[in-house]
DNA sequence: ATGTTGACCTAGA
DNA sequence: CTCTAGGCCAACA
């Protein structure tokens, strides 16, 4: 159970399946917030890199944006997953844009 | 409660 | 394209 914002921020995380990407005001706007910042905040704390896939997290504007690991590790990971990446921004990246499940009520 | 910072977004010039 | 300005929210000192 999430304690804290981030928490809840990995949770979506690891809801992306692979070779998909979102971007930071997606997650803040599947949270039901516009703490966008805070989302990044969220990634910045990172405290596990292994279970959450933080490096599928993009900017809005097709940027890789950043990572704890190194800019160049992400690009690389998310080039493994099937994405491809030119000038630290991603190709065809809304094709690529996963839309969280909304919430059924 | 206050002030600062941050892996941001949008708009205007 | 670059730069400036405003907004918006959570975590931390």
């Amino acid at each position: 159970m999430p304690s804290t914002f981030n928490e809840k921020c990995y949770e979506l995380l690891m809801q992306i399946p692979k070779g998909k990407v979102v971007t930071y005001g997606d997650i803040a706007h599947a949270l039901g917030t516009k703490a966008y910042q805070a989302v990044g905040n969220a990634m910045g704390a990172n405290p596990n890199p292994i279970v959450v896939p933080c490096h599928r997290v993009i900017k809005g504007n097709g940027e890789i944006g950043n990572y704890a690991l190194g800019i160049g590790k992400k690009i690389e990971l998310l080039q493994n997953e099937g994405i491809e990446i030119c000038n630290n921004k991603v190709v065809n990246f809304k094709a690529c844009r996963f839309v969280f499940p909304p919430k059924l009520m």
